[in-house]
DNA sequence: ACCTGAACACCGTTCAAGT
DNA sequence: ACCTGAACACCGTTCAAGT
């Protein structure tokens, strides 16, 4: 395993007369190390998707030669174990003082679980698929941690979470991969109704049209905790 | 999107009337159709995973050319979502009386669900990035159809749906990707001891050595179904 | 300790061509 | 209509080697 290195060195401390460098490349030279691997790995994954990242481009990107990247990581399936569990990281509730509104901690808690890997459309779809990190296992310590304080008994817990992680999860893969361009939603729109007698149901109600995935999300989540919670 | 009509299959010929014969042998030597491309995918992926199937090796499995493939789909992408569609056929279910029991329908068509999927692990991660094809409509519809004979208003069917279309999701994602063998499970048990001391709470409780993955898929499902149920 | 180019073993797909 | 081999454009990774 690598060394730490002091990231904020030598370029660092530069800060060369501010005009010059507004040529796109602000961090080019700079020594590798797997924070900067990990950090462009996430820009990449953003800008291009899963199928979009390439070890080769990453490391062009990073300024570096292609094999380079082979030192500080063992393979890609570590690049991505690494980029995703960055993404995922919690910085706890607004800090307000220690509530007693449980409940609204828990919708907090997964609003933004499910808002930060929104922000990285990639992330959701590999969180099931790969080995827990420590940032995703924080967020369920806490809230463990929050449901227990609520008064669900340790018999019930592992159920609840586990409720609200495949709630979230699926919800969350569900919407990040629903890219919905003008475009698709008037296919979508032609296709339903032209499906119109073989699905009339979910004709009817619009189900592939339905485009407010925020409420939706939060109105599911308060019918799973209304059945989750004690009475 | 229902009906795949794409470009590979109109360059088929039709080939319906009554031929000389009718193909009756095992599958040794048959000319390639959709039909075995289908098939011959689904066991590859049902072996290998979603990365295992090569579209050489699949041809290969078929007896034929490596690129014969493409004359009858267009690309890799149209064998997964054909796999897909497959395997997410409905068989209705069991033939009883048309029962009064909306509810037990409801739960009854989503662990068939789950049941399919978890047959084809690589098929639920696949379901949710892909166009939802004939097979999957099918099952929404019957699902919507249930719950508005249950008494749930058209203004609550979305979100409704879409809730249990999360959790089940969700859940079978997670379970399909949860490979526990007996090492996994000793190597789970260890890091999670060894960490007790961060994840004092989900240590406790043993989340991540939990496994009994069908009884806390129905008890969440009631759950949710509860939050759902009109009153 | 850190980085590198050349090279290998793939894999999806295009193409021109066969029947 | 249906199938094929050769070939192209990748991509992850190993290796032997540089500093």
């Amino acid at each position: 395993m690598a060394a730490k290195r002091s990231g904020a060195q030598s370029k660092r401390s530069q800060r060369i007369g501010g005009s010059l460098q507004s040529a796109q490349e602000p961090h080019s030279e700079q020594p590798l190390s797997l924070e900067r691997i990990v950090a462009t790995a996430v820009e990449l994954l953003d800008g291009q998707g899963v199928d979009g990242l390439k070890m080769r481009q990453l490391a062009d990107r990073l300024g570096s030669g292609a094999m380079s990247l082979y030192w500080h990581v063992d393979n890609k399936e570590a690049v991505f174990d690494l980029a995703l569990d960055s993404v995922l990281e919690y910085r706890g509730p607004p800090q307000t003082v220690e509530s007693q509104d449980w409940r609204g901690e828990v919708v907090h808690m997964l609003e933004d679980w499910r808002a930060s890997m929104l922000r990285h459309p990639w992330s959701a779809s590999l969180l099931p698929r790969r080995r827990l990190g420590p940032n995703i296992l924080s967020r369920l310590e806490l809230l463990s941690n929050t449901l227990t304080r609520g008064g669900v008994a340790d018999a019930d817990l592992n159920v609840a979470i586990w409720s609200l992680w495949n709630y979230v999860m699926g919800a969350t893969i569900t919407r990040a991969n629903f890219n919905l361009s003008d475009d698709d939603m008037a296919a979508a729109q032609q296709r339903l109704t032209r499906l119109s007698e073989r699905y009339p149901t979910i004709e009817r109600t619009r189900l592939l049209l339905d485009n407010d995935w925020d409420g939706a999300f939060r109105k599911g989540l308060d019918s799973l905790l209304d059945g989750l919670s004690p009475r």
